[in-house]
Formats: C-alpha cells, structure tokens, sequence
RNA sequence: CGCGGGGUGGAGCAGUCUGGUAGCUCGUUGGGCUCAUAACCCAAAGGUCGCAGGUUCAAAUCCUGCCCCCGCAACCA
C-alpha cells in the first residue's frame, strides 16, 4: 500500500437502447457490480460506472416509427434498463446518458482537442449504412441492396461529407501498447486478436454524420452529428467530469478498468485508446473482454428459443442465486453455457448444501448447546481447530488473489473448498456427542467456535458475491453491522465480536425441485409460442419500428396479417424441373442450378439449400419456382428466381416443395 | 489457405503461458454419522488428456502435421 489513497474505477459498456434488457447486459453489469463491493468492502474508494448509449438513427427511426419524442422514447428505455438492474440489486455510483447535455458538451470539448491537435480532417464517405448497428459494412461489390448480415434488413448506401479521425497514425503506438502493457486487454487470446487486426493495418475512422440528426453536433459544423462510437466511448471519461463541470470526479478515479463483452473488443482496444492519445489523455488501466452466454452449447438467439428470459429467471430464482452461478459458472473470459438445469445444480449443491446448510448446522447447536450464545474459546485449540484456522485463511487469501484477478470462479471455488473444511471439522469431531457429556463441555466450546468463527469468515468473503443472503446469515449469526461493511482482511481469526444471541434458525437457501421447476419453466415458454404462430415474429419496439419504417419484412409476420387476392397474384409461381446443379464454390449453403421453366432457355437460379441437398439429390426433381422475382447477385452469379421449400424446425432446415402427380414445366400455381 | 475459440474419467469444466504425482463439481458404488435444508463425512470405481510425429531424462503442457466441434465473416431471391 501506498501513501495515495487507493482507488478503482469500474465500467459497464454503455448499453445502446435499440434493445430490450436481456442476460447479457445483465451480466456484465453484475460482475461490475460484484467487483466494486469487493473492493469497496476492502476500503478501497471505488467508482462503478454504467448507463446508456441513446444516439443514433435506428434510436430516431424507432421513435418515428411509434410517433413519439425521441427523448421520450429513450427515456422510458432507459427505465427499463434501469428497472431490470434494480431487480438484482446492483448498484452502481452513477449512471451516464449519452444524451446528458454535460456528457454532449464534453463530447464536443473532446472534439476540438482532438482537432486542435490535428487528429480531425474533413473528408468524403461512402458506403453501406447499418442504421441498426450504426456503423458502414464492407459488403460484396454488385450487389444491389445488401442487406446488414446482422440485423437481415437492407443497408443505406450513404455518400456525405464527413470528418475522419487519423487512426491510421496511430498503428505504431497501439502496437507498442499492447506490446508493453501485456495485460492492457486481456485475456490474451484477445490481445493477440486485436494486436493481429492492428497489425493488418488501420483505415482512418469517419467520425462524423451528415445523415444523422439524432446526436451530438460537431463543433462548429453544427450539420454534423459525431458518431455514436466516440460519443459513446468517452462515456468513461465524461461521466467522471472531463471535459464538463458537472463533476470532479475525474483526478480520483481514472483510469478504468472497461468490463466488455467480446464483441465489442476492437472499439475498446483500439478506437478508444487511438481517441485518447489522441486527445492526451491517460490511458485506461485494463479493457477485459469476457465470454458470451450460450444456452445448450449454441449461442442464444430469438430463432432458436434458447434466450434465457428475465422474467423467467425472476420467477423462480433469486438475485443472489443467479448472481452466484454467473460467477461461479463461467470462467471469465471464456464463454459459457447457461441452462436452467445447471443454475439449478448450482443452486443446491453449493447454496443449500453448501453455506445454506452450514450455516443452519452451526446455529442450529449454538442454539441448543449454547442457549444461543456462540462460544469464543480458542486459546487452547485442538490441533485440528488450527488446520481449519490455516484452511479459512489460506481460502481468504486465495479468493482475494482469484478476485483481483478476475478470476470470480477460481475465488469462489476457493472459498467453498473453506465451507467443506469446516463442515469436515464438525463431522470428525461429532460436537453432538460431545454435548452429552459435561466433561467435554470446554471441547465442546472449542470445536462450536471454530466452527461459528470459520463461518464468519466465509460469510464475510462471499458478501460481494451473495450480498442479500450473506447479510441474513450474518444477521440470523447474531453479529452486528453488515458483512460488506467489514474488511475481511482486517477481521482476524478469534477477534472479540459484537454478537448477540442467535435465536432464529433458517435456510437461507430454499432446496430447488427441479423437475417442478424445469416443468414449469418449459410450460410458460410453450404458451406465447403457440399463440403467435410462426416463433420468430417480431415482439420488439424496434422490430416492429423496422417493419413500419419499411425495412424488410424477413420475420414472418403474423398470419392474421391478411393479404388480398390482387396482392397474391402478384407472385409468379411456377412448376419446373432441375436439369443441373452444383456447388457454388466458397459458399456453404449455395447450389447453382438450372431450371427449366417451361420458357424457351433453362433459367439459373441460386437456393441456400446446399448444407441439406447434395447437387445429385436434387438434379431430375419436380420443384415450385418463384418466377417473377427480381434477379439477384449472389457470390457474383445470378439468381433470377426462387425455389420454395418448407423451412422445418429450428435451423430452419429446408425440404423442397414439390407435387405427388405430374406437372408440365412453367404450369402456373394459384 | 478468411478470423478466432475448443477437443482432459458418464456430464460440465480447471490445469497448458512458467514441462516433472492429471484436479474440481455433478453423477455412480460401498461405508460412516444424525447437529443440519433426505444434509454432512470417508472410501472406491472410472481418463492412451482428439490423432500422428518430433524436442526432452521427463510432454495434457513446447514444436510440426492432420482430424473433429463451436463462434464470427462470406453465402440462404
């Protein structure tokens, strides 16, 4: 320890608000949220920094399209995240807005020193606009609509003035940064990914839009809005009071160590710290990419059904519990599988078996041998009373070690490995039958304060990571004060305490049924399912902001949208026959056939179909064809028409259409 | 040659950077105990650490090649 006061600064990523809350904002937050109660709980002043990224077109469009403010529209998004934070209890030091007006001044302020030191020039942009990523693709040349391979909706080719950012000048230095901060980004499978995308050479970033209203105006070209990234990114920064007067936080606290998920490495490693040598700031501590949640071993999406929903999980666990297993589960930094079934294990192994029945076990005897009272006596401990001594304390060094680290669930495993110690200590040394015998008594108080004091311990290194029911225990303990308010590093072994009696017993963790829970869990995800028939149907505002803005239409939407007659003959459906087809090359799902339509030249046509029918499976087959489709470049060749197949289950495999009696070649279907 | 991650007892994972008895949780089998939430404790079974070479006194760990799986990118008119 130093003569400065210590301090930690946390962040979250600012959350965009073109999404409802969901587990993996959930996530990110909690581990930020743990980690400054740890070092909160050991006196270090610490900062935790989370909000929301609220400019952007898709933020306008989406407003738009509900015919409201788009300040109003943000704001009851805000809410919601904030909503869905407050129900597990996090609790952060402030929370940013992008579109707080001293956040816009000091974007701007960051602006003009960046363009003082001549990091800014003026240049000309084109290309392929995501609204809903907010950020210009690299597409396939000739295509004539591309659409976003992220959101399947089709990309604005924007052409406009901009300004750009000379991130290319900056190859040099962001190479000898990782170089010589190893742990700057970290794990280092991530730091090699990034130092590799640097290494490949750096485009100047365009930082400015013309096309955007929705956002902060460039200084002095009040035309231009900045881009989202750099309004986002010195969220960090600006919430802390750079560049603005609203707070003076900034000296204290930075830099920060960026929590972030994976995906959004490159704009933390390598745009951010760019802005900042740019602008001669300091740079941040540590940027940590952490894994993402996948459910079942697939990655979770909407199509899929496998997203862990937050209402669901409000319904049957705690905070506490699911805090504990997002911890516990997933080595951080790598992904992770998140299923029911497991939190449930989880839950009952090492909640209700574990501390929960540990803790009952303990003060269930100091309650009836003890009137209680929890014995102090260690003055003359047996040798194994000081085996679990060493062990509690080898554990506290060790979950301090792993926590510092960032290593949550190696920290826990370690003080777990304390909770089985102390529970072999009362088994080996049978307190019940000691308790019998009133000459034993002073053993008796030996062994029940070993075991009470090996308790507290624990409890007191699990308050970050259980804060609700580390608090009860510590409470149904008799001790006065909470448990984040103690150090642990301070409470040494056997200390005189401030305890009262314990006189109320119990489980601080329910035993989960998990048959009656998984039952459950399975019947509440089969209702909206079969009351909105195709799954896949848009739910979200924004989805439906999409659909109304004109975007494409590619979630089916529901059947009771009726079309009429006129609107269906508009489509050209035909009978045709495959007279050839082969793999298109470089491409996994693509055949190139060619069909015969019942016109005077065989037509090709692409299909998506390749991962389920080989060429030879489909040469000579009766198909259904979608004549009048406009034609199409796809991997460079043409595609002029569709074949129809029933999409089947959840990859949405397909089966071709075809008919059981025989049918002459361009015949008509209506 | 697109980028990245992974393949370790039945399941899920750690260990690999910094070679040296292969570890954890769950599950299985047998035993103990009864203070405790049918919990806890002990013991046992179970692994050619994807495959093949190489380096080394010694390889899950380092090197080379290959196979398989999963993300991302491209490709579903």
């Amino acid at each position: 320890m130093t003569n400065m006061k210590e301090s930690f600064y946390v962040t979250t990523p600012i959350y965009y608000v073109n999404a409802r809350p969901h587990l993996g904002h959930v996530y990110t937050t909690l581990v930020a949220d743990s980690l400054a109660m740890f070092k909160r709980q050991r006196g270090i002043d610490t900062f935790f920094l989370t909000g929301t990224d609220e400019h952007g077109i898709s933020i306008e469009r989406a407003a738009a399209a509900r015919g409201i403010p788009v300040k109003k529209h943000v704001d009851e998004i805000v809410d919601e995240f904030k909503a869905a934070f407050a129900k597990f209890n996090i609790k952060f030091d402030r929370w940013l807005r992008t579109t707080d007006d001293f956040h816009e001044a000091a974007v701007q302020q960051l602006w003009r020193v960046l363009e003082e030191r001549g990091h800014i020039y003026k240049g000309h942009y084109e290309g392929w606009f995501c609204g809903y990523c907010n950020e210009f693709k690299d597409v396939e040349p000739n295509v004539e609509r591309p659409l976003c391979p992220e959101h399947d909706r089709p990309l604005d080719l924007i052409a406009e003035e901009s300004y750009f950012f000379r991130l290319s000048s900056f190859q040099d230095r962001l190479l000898d940064l990782y170089d010589s901060r190893p742990d700057f980004v970290q794990p280092d499978a991530r730091r090699n990914e990034v130092r590799s995308f640097v290494a490949g050479g750096l485009k100047d970033l365009s930082i400015s839009r013309a096309s955007v209203k929705w956002g902060i105006p460039v200084p002095n070209d009040p035309n231009h809005t900045v881009y989202v990234w750099l309004d986002a990114l010195s969220n960090y920064i600006t919430a802390l009071g750079w560049g603005n007067e609203r707070y003076k936080d900034f000296e204290r606290y930075w830099p920060a160590l960026h929590l972030v998920g994976k995906d959004i490495l490159r704009f933390h490693t390598v745009y951010w710290p760019a802005f900042l040598m740019g602008a001669g700031v300091e740079l941040p501590k540590q940027v940590f990419a952490h894994g993402m949640w996948r459910s079942g071993g697939r990655r979770m999406s909407k199509t899929l059904g496998n997203t862990v929903d937050l209402p669901v999980l409000h319904a049957h666990f705690t905070p506490d519990m699911i805090r504990y297993f997002v911890l516990r589960e997933m080595s951080f930094g790598q992904d992770g599988d998140f299923t029911y079934e497991a939190l449930i294990e989880r839950v009952n192994a090492d909640l209700a078996d574990g501390l929960g029945n540990l803790a009952s076990r303990t003060l269930t005897m100091i309650k009836n041998y003890f009137e209680g009272h929890p014995p102090r006596r260690f003055a003359d401990d047996g040798a194994d009373a000081d085996e679990v001594r060493d062990a509690i304390e080898q554990a506290k060094a060790r979950f301090r070690e792993e926590y510092d680290a960032l290593n949550f669930s190696r920290a826990i495993e370690a003080a777990w490995a304390g909770i089985a110690r102390i529970d072999k200590f009362i088994t080996d040394n049978q307190p019940w039958k000691l308790a019998k015998e009133s000459s034993a008594r002073e053993q008796l108080e030996r062994v029940i304060a070993t075991a009470y004091e090996g308790l507290r311990q624990i409890v007191l290194l699990a308050a970050p990571v259980l804060p609700e029911t580390s608090r009860e225990i510590w409470g149904q303990m008799g001790l006065a004060g909470e448990p984040l308010d103690f150090n642990p590093d301070d409470a040494k072994w056997g200390e005189p305490l401030d305890v009262s009696k314990v006189d109320r017993v119990s489980p601080a963790f329910p035993k989960l049924n998990k048959e009656k829970i998984m039952a459950e869990i399975e019947s509440q995800k089969e209702q909206p399912k079969s009351a909105e028939q195709p799954a896949e149907q848009a739910t979200t505002k924004d989805q439906e902001a999409a659909s109304a803005t004109g975007a494409t239409q590619a979630a089916a939407p529901p059947v009771a949208e009726k079309i009429s007659i006129d609107d269906f003959v508009k489509v050209e459906l035909r009978a045709a026959t495959v007279l050839e087809a082969e793999r298109v090359p470089k491409a996994d799902r693509l055949l190139r056939l060619k069909v015969d339509v019942g016109e005077a030249e065989p037509r090709q046509l692409l299909a998506g179909i390749a991962e389920h029918y080989a060429p030879e499976d489909v040469i000579g087959r009766k198909i259904i064809v979608v004549a009048n489709l406009a034609p199409r470049k796809l991997r460079g060749l043409e595609s002029n028409g569709m074949l129809l197949a029933a999409s089947v289950g959840e990859d949405g495999k397909p089966v071709l259409a075809t008919f059981t009696e025989d049918v002459p070649n361009g015949a008509r279907l209506k």
